[in-house]
DNA sequence: TTGCTCCTCACGTCACGTGAGGTGGC
DNA sequence: TTGCTCCTCACGTCACGTGAGGTGGC
């Protein structure tokens, strides 16, 4: 019979983890004196003790280990059970370290920002409607019938004799009704105001017109790759929002903030590929 | 200007979370209503943001995150310093991984163990001391001393007409004065009992007889690996607690325990290698 | 008798999550 | 007025570590 602290000296768990498994009922003394209640045990308890410490030093979550204790078959599925939790947590750390590296590159290494004045422009657009917590897929999806229909429109703007006049470009807002639900605006410019009865399928359509304004612009010129991806935030909007950071601080306009947020599709016009953010300062 | 229910939709970050590094003074917000306590955010806060989500996603502690706040470079070396420690604890779990299947493996195909009738024998052995958290070189260091002060020993036994008749082995215990101390006890068996002026430069002598006993021993036949290292117990010891434990529940005799083990070296006589581990049942 | 080990609370760690119970603004 | 969001405690998580304050055995 050993005493607690010779057998954590034999098993090189420590007495205050032998107390808190006894507790857990992982590993009870072979005796306990019920007057003093100090904790003894037996020679043969070395072996489970020895079998917790390896796998408590490899962090199998307690209730694991002692599962573990049932055996060597249940333990060794234990181990790989866990084994496959860990590789695939240090599979989603590494992403997430990528891309905080990503975050932190794009703010050291900002796109470029400047002050443009914008003439008045007139425009024409759907709206598409996407749920928060849309899946990959369903975003893809979406995507395609938003290409669809904004090529159906185009051939209308053309065919009524008053077509786009410049770079297509995509806004975002909040539904009205649903706080659940954001609103892409996919714009084309025009030279004169759209026909009233401009109409795609099963869309919903808006028209108006930008007065002329002076806009705060962010130019990403490359082509889209999987910045994007994973919810991190465009280097060209990270690049925005540093700028809103600084003007703020110096008491610089900063209009509405990214309220009204237009995103601009380069490269249609044969021009270098990528895309502008711009929001109007005033 | 953003409820906290608004900014967390805009960053991802859960409102519990925003309240959290408010609280910590991470990310404070623009402006707490006196009178209400309701918090919000502007714009320019979602940078802030935006870069706290991406660090604690990749897990790097809050305080870590809170400096990296002061600019990409700061952020930066955060991230390097975390991953390098990332990396330190993934390679410290993979070794503890390993050593726990071999344990685990070990239990499923114990190291044969056997009842056996031991003559009596006379030894004559150099007590070797060692501090329990002694390092890695330290224990090297002590193991080529005792490895010469072993030949020495030999040499004198020979010279003596009284040459060792049979394996060496080893005897492990608490030094009686000091219990951080092991003591080990390096013992030739002898035909005759040991001269009484037998010694060894610098070295304790001890000399003895074992009775003839019956006793219980693991065999391991394999050369010398690294199964020992990393405070893994031995596959034999393994094996003779796993008997120890099986007779324990069967109301087997089990002798003194483990108390008394001698760790015999095999090979020397020409058999096969390895060691035995042997313990007196009576 | 003096140390030494042992004991049992009780609280701290870390970054929030989970209610409970209540208030403010549209 | 009714929901909805927001608020502040207070406690739970996980596996122990760290004292505080006290008792038992040689």
């Amino acid at each position: 019979m050993l005493s607690i602290g010779e057998f954590a000296q034999a098993t090189g768990l420590t007495v205050k983890a032998l107390r808190h498994y006894d507790e857990r009922g992982l590993l009870v003394p072979a005796r306990t004196d019920p007057c003093s209640r100090h904790r003894a045990y037996g020679d043969a308890q070395i072996l489970d003790a020895v079998l917790i410490r390896a796998l408590r030093d490899a962090d199998l979550p307690v209730e694991s280990v002692r599962r573990a204790l049932d055996g060597p078959v249940v333990a060794r599925s234990e181990l790989d059970t866990f084994h496959a939790e860990v590789t695939a947590a240090r599979t989603a750390q590494d992403q997430a370290l990528d891309a905080a590296h990503r975050l932190v590159a794009a703010l050291r290494d900002p796109a470029p920002v400047e002050e443009r004045d914008a003439p008045a422009l007139h425009w024409a657009g759907l709206v598409a409607r996407v749920a928060m917590d849309a899946s990959d897929e369903d975003m893809t999806l979406a995507e395609e019938q938003a290409n669809d229909a904004c090529g159906a429109m185009y051939g209308r703007l053309v065919a009524d004799g008053n077509p786009p006049c410049g770079a297509f470009w995509t806004s975002l807002g909040a539904a009205s009704d649903d706080p659940e639900t954001a609103e892409l605006t996919l714009c084309w410019p025009l030279d004169r105001p759209a026909d009233g009865d401009l109409a795609v399928d099963g869309w919903e359509i808006r028209t108006g017109t930008l007065p002329a304004r002076r806009e705060l612009v962010a130019r990403w010129e490359h082509a889209e790759d999987d910045l994007t991806a994973r919810g991190l935030p465009h280097p060209a909007f990270v690049a925005l929002l540093a700028e809103l950071v600084a003007r703020e601080a110096d008491g610089r306009d900063t209009g509405n903030g990214i309220a009204g947020v237009r995103q601009i599709v380069l490269g249609s016009d044969g021009g270098p590929a990528g895309i502008e953010l711009a929001i109007t300062l005033r």
